[in-house]
DNA sequence: TAGTAATTCAAACAATTGTTTAATACACTC
DNA sequence: GAGTGTATTAAACAATTGTTTGAATTACTA
């Protein structure tokens, strides 16, 4: 008297070992061990293990159709603790993405070796990070830098983040595990990241004065020789 | 009459292989085959399969050592010009990708995914890399921090560039095909990851200012109440 | 040149993989 | 309740993997 059948079983199953070990790494045999069924079931309900991965994705795509909202901020928060946040909630949901459910880690598994066509997918998730991230940009500038920029700073940003995902496990062997315990918590690299970030972003707005003093300058204030 | 022992034949044939397909996907028989040598080869003379991948790193960063030595800067190169060049060349050597030479990418897919292999690769390559930077750093700022701090800025600007290699498929989804040409060549990154780091140091830099002053005041300036 | 050590080779080995098979158990209809 | 189609099972299968074996060949030395 089993709630779910096998074949709901298995595709349950599949999931979340798929999205952690991925396709090649997972063996139908712990599918099938985790999901309670025989060796066989796999081909039996889905034909071969190709196909119930597709399953898997798919299931992850129904699931996961809606965005995951950004937190919605208030008025009274600055630009610059914006920054903070947002710097934060990118470190905590694609860095560590323990916390992220299966059906992200599967999707992003797929995103980091694009050999399908999943693109529009990609879109979907990531876009909005972006996004979000050049408009307090914007703010923090008060200013609207052109596209090229404005990405550029974006990935600056983004790319510190990523570093401890893509390199994470080389880090943790760069530095003493004392250090890597105590100093690079998901805060502290946000609070570095944040302020690194800041300054940076500072510079920049500063670079902007001066070209736009130099440029009235030239234009209007030109000085008598 | 050949000129290469088989042995040498096996690793220089393993190299590229490595590199394209990791280890895990990389048979024997298919070395063994580009090497022009019987199956057992590997075994005889490299004990197993996972030595071979060990020589293959170690020969890999022979060759990367000889190929693109660290440029020696005279006296007069500030700083900031240090920093500079630092980050291009971090970014010529690891954002081209074609003709981009097999001993970089088995080094990557080190950096990304280290195995047992990858201690010495640290002790001998990346390590002194990222001391290299840090220095450049501690010039900078005339000052050297703690060195949780100093490796959290060299990854904040390592990771910068590095985002352009591991992400660069996700980047060139994100902004349009003409942007990309135009407005993101290595110089051009170059140019935006230096002004943005020197940014992000100036930030530090005050910082350090700010508490070292706060500190003198507490310990020798107390105001009368 | 004879002999010994090192190397190469085809073949087999053991382990693991995804898949198939054929018998059995189950569920449902008439 | 017999019959029929579906589901499950243990076992075997075929292919691939890294590795080992033992004989054959080559290279070198005394």
């Amino acid at each position: 008297m089993k709630q779910e059948s096998a074949k709901e079983r298995i595709l349950l199953a599949a999931g979340p070992i798929f999205a952690s070990k991925g396709f090649e790494k997972t063996t139908v045999r712990e599918i099938c061990s985790a999901a309670d069924v025989n060796v066989a079931s796999i081909n039996y309900h889905f034909g071969d293990k190709k196909e119930l991965y597709t399953q898997a994705l798919i299931l992850a795509r129904q699931l996961r159709e809606e965005q995951v909202p950004f937190p919605a901020w208030t008025d009274d928060v600055t630009p610059d603790e914006k920054l903070r946040g947002f710097i934060a909630l990118l470190l905590q949901r694609i860095v560590v993405m323990q916390t992220e459910p299966w059906e992200i880690r599967l999707l992003l598994r797929e995103v980091m070796h694009p050999t399908d066509a999943a693109r529009p997918l990609i879109e979907n998730y990531f876009r909005p990070f972006l996004d979000r991230l050049m408009s307090i940009v914007d703010e923090i500038l008060e200013h609207r830098l052109p596209d090229h920029q404005r990405h550029q700073i974006g990935f600056s940003i983004i790319g510190q983040c990523m570093h401890y995902r893509v390199s994470g496990e080389m880090i943790s062997m760069m530095i003493s595990e004392d250090e890597y315990q105590n100093c690079f918590e998901i805060q502290n690299l946000a609070d570095h990241i944040w302020r690194f970030s800041l300054g940076g972003l500072r510079g920049i707005r500063e670079s902007i004065v001066d070209s736009q003093l130099s440029a009235s300058d030239r234009l209007s204030n030109q000085v008598p020789s």
